[in-house]
DNA sequence: TTGTAAGCGTTATCAA
DNA sequence: TTGATAACGCTTACAA
C-alpha cells in the first residue's frame, strides 16, 4: 500500500467579488472545480474547458490544469454536469433479470455498444414484475436519460404511459427481445417473433416423427415471450393433428423442475413423448431424467429447449435448442439508440432471427 | 393500448418578479415542478415539500397538487435533487461480472438490502480488469454516491488512490467475497479467507485418500481470489506429502475446459487424480469428461468444485463443492453500508464462512 | 485565450 | 401553511 497525499482542497474559494464568505450549507469534503482552479491559479470555467476541450486552452495553462487535476485526484460531479448541460449521455435499460440469465449478452453488448459512443448504461431489472416495472421506469426516468430500452413490448398502463411521455418528449424508446411485424405499437422493436419461434419448435418435433408433443412452460406467469412460444408451439401442433399436452414447470430450481416434469408425462399409460421447454435448464433436468430412466432419447423421448445455454452441448446426446439473438439484440439497440440520438429521428426497429441448433435430443445422429 | 393525455406542461412559467422571459437555454420538453406548481396554483417550493414531506401542506393544497402530478405524469429530476441536497442516496458498486456469474446472488441481495432502506444501486462490472476497474470507479463516483462496494482487496494504486479519497471524505468504503483477519487494509472487508478455503479443499481430498492432487485454475490470470485458493491448495497438499499437479483451465467455455484438462491430466501414464477446480463449470466439465471415459468415480478420479451452481446436484455422481456465502456477502454489505451511514461511522467488516459440500465425486455415498 | 454572468431543476434556510 | 431567496457544481452564452 502506497501512501499518498492527501486530496488538497483550498482553502479559501476564490473571492467571488463581494459575495459573504460561503455559507457552506453542507461541503461533503469533496473537490469541485474551483478547487482545482484554485490550485492552477485560474477560474473554474477554464478548467471546465480543458476537461471538454482541451485544444482550447493554451499549452502552459494547460499543463498547470493537469498537475492540479492529478494533485487533487479531481473527479467530475456528474449529477451537475448533466444538470448544466441538460444532454445526459444516460441509457436506461430494464430487464427482467440480472443474475443467471439469458439476457447477460443483450446486457453486455449494449453497454460496449453505447460504451465506445460515450454513453453509459443505467440498468435496472423487473424481476419479471409489471408493477416493479413501472416502479424501476420511474426512478430510471429520474436521471433523465437521453434514451430508454426495455424488456418486451407489454407494460403496465402506468409505464406505458410513462413511456409515451418519454417518446413525446423526443426521447428514443427501443422495445428488446420481441418483435411483432403487424404491431402498431409506437415503440421501435429489436427483437425475434416468439410465435414464430414456438411453431417452429413444433414443426421440429414433428418432423422428426414425434406425434405426442408437450410444452413444459415457464413458472414465471408474467414471462409472456415464453407463453407465446408456448402458446404457438401448442396451436401448431394442434393444427398438425398431434396429441398435445400443455404444461408448466415447477417453481425453484428449473433442472428439479424439469426432471419433475418428465417424470409427469412419462409412466405405464405414456412411453414416447417429445418435450419442449422454455429454456434450456428445464430441458436440460428433462433431458438427464430421461436418461436416468433409461428411455431411449430421442427415439422415445425427445427434448428441445430455448436459449442456447453452454451446458445443452455436454450432455450426452446433446441438447437441440435455440439460440436466439441475445448479443445481436443488444448490438442493435445499442446502434438504434445511438442513431436516433445523432439524427435526432425516431430508432429505427428491426426483427432478428432464432436458429434452431438440432443436436442428439430430438434428432438421430448420422 | 389506451389512448391517454400527452402532458401538460404550464405554457407561461409563473411569472419571477422582473426576470425575463426565460432566455431557456434548452427545454428538452420535460415538466418540472414549475408546470406542476402552476397547474395545483401552488409554487415548485410547496409541491417540493408535498414530495419529501405530505403531512405538511394543507389538505386541500395536497389534493390539487396530487391532480396535478397524476395529470402531468411528472417525474422529478434526480440530478437536480441529488445537487441541491447534497446527499446522494445512490451506493455504487463494482463486480467483476455481472453476466451468468456467482456474484449474482449478492448483487441481488445487495440490492433488497439497499432498495428498503431507500437506497439505489449503481453497478459497474470491471470484466476482471485492474484498468477497467479504476475506469468504472472513477465513473461511479461522478455519481457522487454516498457509499462505494468493491469486489476484493486487490485494486491498481490509481484505484486505491480514489477509495482512499473517498474514504477520507467520509464516503463509506466495503470490499466485498474477500476478508483477510490480518489485514491492514482501511476499508471494511465483508467475504472470506480464499486461502483457507484452498487449505481445506486440499484437506477433503487428502481425507478420501487420494495422494495425486491436482488444481484446475481460473484463466482469467486477474482473478486474485481464485488464485488465493490454488496457491493454498498446492501447498496444502505439498505439505501434507501428496503429488502436485497446478495447471490451468484454458479460455473459452469452463465445460470444454474441464474436460480438456482431465484429458491432459489422465492418460497410461496416469490413472488416478483428485482434481480441485477454480469453479464449478469447469469441474463439471471434468467430471461429465471422467464418466464419458468410463473412469471410476469417486475412486479413481474426484472432482471438487467451487460455487455451489445448481447444475453439480443433478449430476450422477453428483458433484462435491464448496459453497460461498453469496447471498449472505450481499446481506452484509447492505447492512455494513446502511450501519455506516446511519452512524456517520466507519463501515464494520465481517468473516462469512464457505460450507464444503462433499456429493459422490468426491466420497463414495452410504 | 480567458473570464463574467446566468441558469439547469431541485432543496435548505429563513421569512411571512 | 406557504413562499422568496440562495445555493448545489457545472456548462452555455457572450464579453473582454
Amino acid at each position: 500500500v502506497q501512501p499518498h497525499p492527501a486530496p488538497r482542497r483550498a482553502d479559501a474559494r476564490p473571492a467571488t467579488a463581494d459575495v459573504p464568505a460561503r455559507r457552506s450549507r453542507r461541503g461533503h469534503g469533496r473537490i469541485t472545480l474551483d478547487d482545482v482552479a484554485a490550485l492552477a491559479g485560474v477560474t473554474k470555467i477554464t478548467v471546465s474547458r480543458f476537461l471538454r476541450e482541451p485544444d482550447r486552452v493554451a499549452a502552459p495553462t494547460a499543463a498547470r490544469i493537469r498537475d492540479a487535476l492529478a494533485d487533487t485526484g479531481y473527479v467530475r460531479n456528474k449529477q451537475a454536469e448533466l444538470l448544466a448541460s441538460g444532454r445526459s449521455r444516460i441509457v436506461a435499460a430494464l430487464i427482467p433479470n440480472l443474475a443467471h440469465s439469458i439476457f447477460g449478452e443483450t446486457v453486455h453488448a449494449l453497454s460496449e455498444g453505447l460504451q465506445t459512443e460515450g454513453f453509459e448504461l443505467l440498468l435496472a431489472s423487473t424481476a419479471y414484475s409489471l408493477e416493479r416495472e413501472e416502479d424501476q421506469l420511474r426512478a430510471l426516468l429520474g436521471w433523465a436519460p437521453a434514451a430508454v430500452v426495455v424488456t418486451g413490448r407489454r407494460h403496465s398502463d402506468g409505464a406505458r404511459r410513462l413511456l409515451l411521455d418519454a417518446h413525446a418528449a423526443g426521447t428514443p424508446v427501443v422495445e428488446v427481445w420481441d418483435y411483432r411485424r403487424d404491431d402498431a405499437a409506437p415503440f421501435a422493436q429489436i427483437g425475434f417473433d416468439h410465435a414464430k419461434v414456438g411453431r417452429e419448435m413444433a414443426r421440429h418435433l414433428l418432423d422428426a416423427g414425434h406425434r405426442v408433443l408437450a410444452y413444459v412452460g415457464s413458472p414465471i406467469a408474467t414471462d409472456f415471450r415464453a407463453r407465446e412460444r408456448g402458446a404457438a408451439f401448442v396451436a401448431a401442433a394442434r393444427r398438425a393433428g398431434a396429441e398435445v399436452i400443455d404444461t408448466t414447470a415447477a417453481a425453484g430450481d428449473p433442472f428439479d423442475a424439469g426432471r419433475a416434469a418428465l417424470a409427469a408425462l412419462l409412466g405405464p399409460a405414456r412411453r414416447r413423448v417429445a418435450i419442449a421447454c422454455a429454456n434450456d435448464q428445464v430441458a436440460c433436468g428433462a433431458l438427464l431424467e430421461a436418461l436416468d430412466r433409461h428411455h431411449v432419447v430421442p427415439r422415445d423421448v425427445a427434448v428441445l429447449g430455448f436459449g442456447d445455454y453452454p451446458l445443452g452441448r455436454q450432455l450426452r446426446p446433446a441438447l437441440s435448442t435455440v439460440r436466439p439473438p441475445s448479443r445481436a439484440i443488444g448490438e442493435a439497440a445499442a446502434q438504434a439508440v445511438v442513431a436516433a440520438l445523432k439524427q435526432d429521428a425516431a430508432p429505427q426497429g428491426r426483427a432478428l432471427a432464432c436458429t434452431l441448433i438440432a443436436r442428439g435430443s430430438t434428432r438421430t445422429e448420422g
